[in-house]
DNA sequence: TATTGTTATACTCTATAACTATA
DNA sequence: TATAGTTATAGAGTATAACAATA
């Protein structure tokens, strides 16, 4: 369970001022004290999440996708027909700021808007076949590269779990 | 484990136009199909760290400290005697961005900073009386509204090992 | 010369109001 | 009137270069 006590080290007041620290980590600078912050749930989600997304432009970087172009390119190919406030509502992401993102794939020729015949205000959202290519490429890196290495990091049913927990804190928290 | 199979729904068609839906959940808008989002570490933990910020924020309004803010406040309180680039860097904030950071704490009474007597370019940082006030009441907030509602979802052994997880990711991938 | 705090700046995300064209 | 897509805009958060004071 790695629970880390940390051993209590006390810096801050140096009492004795004759005391010369030997060459160790970094010869007076040394780490600072987390203290409850190794407590708190929110932060290691943050520098967890700011890795995981590091990692995944890395991976995917052939492919010059960030996660959540990704993220749309999925939606799109699993949900042929809807149109812009649906797959920014699902992805929790503003209709306004939604617009410039599809501008963005739709100059990649990744998708496509198509007016709507049934009600003519809205565009149903299309993946392109090169958006599918790509999209068909970037799962495999993603798969390949990036959840391997997580797979790697924390082991199978660690990661699983991980994921659940994640997921259930999205969904009911 | 929760898997989700969630039912294939197949809607997109819209053929009828005649159908005069009844006032269910939302007319013929059916949930979109998550697809491989599901599996995206990355994606639910993007999620599940907006949840936990935002219920942060809530729980601990009565002292209008955000996330950040805290975790400098706790930093500076277990760390005496650092300057800002070393509170900064620990936090993977940018030095010029801890500026104006600081400034709000600084105008708010919250902290100080006091220029060093050994090395005059720096500013030691410290709590102030009222910081050291706002701390305590946060953390209390914290641990009882915030904290204890994540305990509450998963239960404090899931609730530890997915803390063990997050770290280790933000650690060492 | 190098480092600390700082300013200026820019780019991305996110959030809200309001417009247009359709319904 | 209400809704879909859009524009404009403002605010966070984050990133880099460069400057003054100090070492």
């Amino acid at each position: 369970m790695t629970v880390s006590k940390t051993a209590a080290v006390d810096a801050g007041k140096a009492a004795r001022p004759g005391r010369k620290e030997p060459v160790e980590a970094a010869a007076e600078g040394t780490a600072l004290q987390m203290g409850e912050l190794s407590e708190l749930l929110g932060y290691s989600l943050k520098r967890a999440q700011l890795k995981v997304f590091d990692d995944f432009l890395r991976c995917v970087a052939p492919l010059q996708l960030t996660p959540a172009q990704f993220s749309v390119l999925l939606l799109l190919d699993k949900n042929p027909g809807r149109n812009q406030t649906e797959i920014a509502n699902t992805l929790g992401i503003l209709r306004p700021n939604f617009v410039a993102m599809l501008d963005g794939l739709e100059s990649r020729d990744l998708c496509a808007r198509i007016r709507s015949t049934n009600d003519r205000r809205s565009h149903i959202l299309v993946l392109t076949d090169k958006g599918r290519a790509v999209l068909t490429r970037a799962k495999k890196l993603v798969a390949s590269k990036h959840e391997a290495r997580l797979n790697e990091l924390l082991g199978p049913a660690n990661r699983a779990a991980l994921l659940d927990m994640l997921a259930t804190i999205a969904r009911e928290f």
